[in-house]
DNA sequence: CAAACATATGAACATATGGTAATATGTTCA
DNA sequence: TGAACATATTACCATATGTTCATATGTTTG
């Protein structure tokens, strides 16, 4: 995957938000789409662009998909994941996201 | 300058071609358009674009305008910067560029 | 000042992208 | 099998982007 290519992929906001839940672990699609409260299939669409762009891994089980970052990320990927890492730390947003996805695992185990 | 706006900015090919070029030391507009043969509004606005994003710095002399890769980069972008060189150090488009900017300059000296 | 040169800007166009809504496909389970 | 659920895909729209062409602005020099 050519770079500029990857930098695309990277250069918008929901993306952004995706890959920085995914970081954390593997999740399904409808998980993804309630933390984020975007549309199921704009998650949809945008998980298959990063799966077919080099970030991503996904398998089925039943009826779910999940997806994950892919264990062996090319050396360009790797270190376009590393710099979100570094750079969204503190970004309020991510967070907000990251602190949902905990509420969401909460209920889930009531 | 937010993330995903930095990686929008650097995935294009055409401004990937004139940042490596920058790499190499301050260049003017014509400069810029001579070596990569594209026109010369569409290199003034992708430079401009640079600059504003904070990639590059500018400064007139006389009729022409040089841009430079600015001194105090931003981690991101330096980051951004550091992927670029790794990544393209072997990219045919771009080796040829550097080459013919080299030609351009022998010339320049006769 | 006028001509020539370098750069920037605006209009116009094609294509790409992000998004929504609706529909199709795949899977489970009663 | 059919209802219900999860995901993917399609059609569609609005906006952004890359590009070209024409024109405007700024600068030097005769």
């Amino acid at each position: 995957m050519k770079l500029d290519r990857i930098f695309k992929l990277a250069s918008d906001r929901t993306k952004l938000r995706v890959l920085m839940l995914l970081d954390k672990g593997e999740l399904c699609v409808c998980q993804v789409m309630a933390v984020l409260g975007v549309s199921q299939s704009l998650i949809s669409k945008n998980m298959a662009k990063l799966s077919n762009g080099g970030f991503l891994d996904e398998r089925r089980d039943g009826k779910l998909v999940f997806y994950k970052i892919r264990d062996e990320l090319s050396p360009e990927i790797e270190s376009v994941m590393e710099l979100m890492r570094k750079s969204l730390k503190d970004d309020a947003e991510i967070l907000e996201d990251l602190a949902t996805l905990k509420e969401s695992r909460r209920f889930k185990e009531k």
